[in-house]
DNA sequence: AGTCAGTTAATTGTATACAATCAGATTAAT
DNA sequence: ATTAATCTGATTGTATACAATTAACTGACT
């Protein structure tokens, strides 16, 4: 009986996108296969996979044959991550209140005491955990779950500036009053106060940005990188 | 001089993705990592690599010591992606429309000029090359040509539904026409017919699922995996 | 026959070894 | 002194070797 041992590429993962989000890993910095391998007391092999799974979240940029860094925060990346994000929440919360009964309401509204428990307790982890359910929560009702995948891509591209931002600081008691305006709309099946809340919860972000690059310009990027390998007819594989 | 040489995970990469994308590896196909070398006459390690970011765009599946196989197609994921791309796109070319100006509405209709010859000549590629290289004009146009990246993963997901589908057949001429619709409906910054022409573009995948489903049901699959190496880190952070 | 432990072949996961490439330093040439 | 060429260490990309796991088979036992 094992009850633990996941593969030893899950664990360099977990810990290598945790250290990531967290800005223990700056972004920029070069991650060098080797120094990671012998850091974590596995072979180059898994590392190198793992390198290759945080690329493709763009938390990693690989170019070929010169290495890896933490992916620098982009602006023009999370200002299209907020856009993306928008305007998903936005549809999949609209579908939401379509499909709306007492028991999603009875749900959300329970997401909701839940962060003011955690507010209350200062308990930081159980609220990020309580507001993430809850948005993944709403495409449940929606009917489409699997949209939350999508989202999550888009958030993990503004999460560091998040983590950043000094704006974080006015933040639990006003989030958790977004979030009953978002639910209580969704509750009336009021669209044009969906859009509205949803663009004052998620906006947050962007007055973010200019201020942090300030602070912080060493962490940001202007150019772009050949982040797609996906381009389909045309080549761009694995590094480039 | 040489000229290519790209790495040989590249071309790895791109031959199994074009052969999964155009179903010459069926869904479901085991994809054992050392008859693939042997294949491409190359070793596991490219091979692996390679799998493993095509898990990434849910092109394969990987389940962990069980191997590998080109992800089934999922109703459910179809539906989802469907969703994604119609939110995005519709964003964005409301977006479109409030930059929009002669020269952005000279180089969509040229686009479709263009499709048209494809059309005329019978040059499929050609005219796909183009339909791509439009939407993704929109999203230029709008100012977010990064939004582009997000609606390939979803398209991607469509795509082999699409070239299983029979209503391919009715196909050129009409969506020329539906393009000319979209365009047509951005220049002149109606909302409204921006949203309905873009639906009704984009929602011609959905009835072919069914028929799909049941004329070839061993491409489909209605159960979920899980698609990370390992459950993202337990606590992510900054929230919202 | 059916079930279950043990065995075995195949396959994945990881480690190591080797080859190719690159960035920086050193030297040579103008 | 500046530029160009060459060398060198470090690092990535790929191949191979080994370990761990799985799944299928075998055959005893009920």
């Amino acid at each position: 009986m094992r009850l633990l041992s996941q593969s030893t590429a899950s664990v360099v993962y977990a810990d290598l996108r945790q250290q990531i989000t967290e800005l223990a890993l700056k972004p920029g910095e070069l991650l060098v296969e080797q120094k990671l391998a012998k850091k974590f007391g596995v072979s180059r092999t898994p590392v190198r996979e793992v390198l290759v799974w945080l690329a493709s979240e763009g938390l990693v940029e690989i170019s070929h044959n010169r290495g890896a860094m933490v992916a620098p925060i982009r602006v023009e990346g999370v200002r299209t991550a907020q856009f993306v994000r928008e305007s998903l929440e936005i549809s999949v919360a609209l579908k939401a209140a379509a499909h709306m009964n007492s028991l999603a309401e009875l749900r959300l509204f329970h997401a909701i005491e839940e962060q003011e428990l955690a507010n209350r307790e200062g308990n930081a982890a159980l609220f990020y955990m309580s507001d993430e359910a809850m948005h993944l929560e709403i495409a449940q009702i929606a009917g489409l779950p699997l949209v939350w995948d999508y989202i999550e891509e888009a958030k993990v591209q503004m999460d560091r500036v998040r983590r950043l931002s000094l704006s974080q600081a006015n933040s639990f008691d006003s989030l958790i009053e977004q979030h009953r305006r978002i639910v209580s709309a969704i509750a009336a099946h009021d669209a044009a106060e969906i859009e509205a809340s949803l663009q004052e919860h998620l906006r947050q972000v962007l007055p973010d940005i200019d201020a942090l690059r300030q602070s912080d310009p060493g962490y940001f990027d202007e150019k772009l990188p050949d982040r797609s390998p996906s381009r389909a007819p045309v080549m761009t594989p694995p590094g480039s």
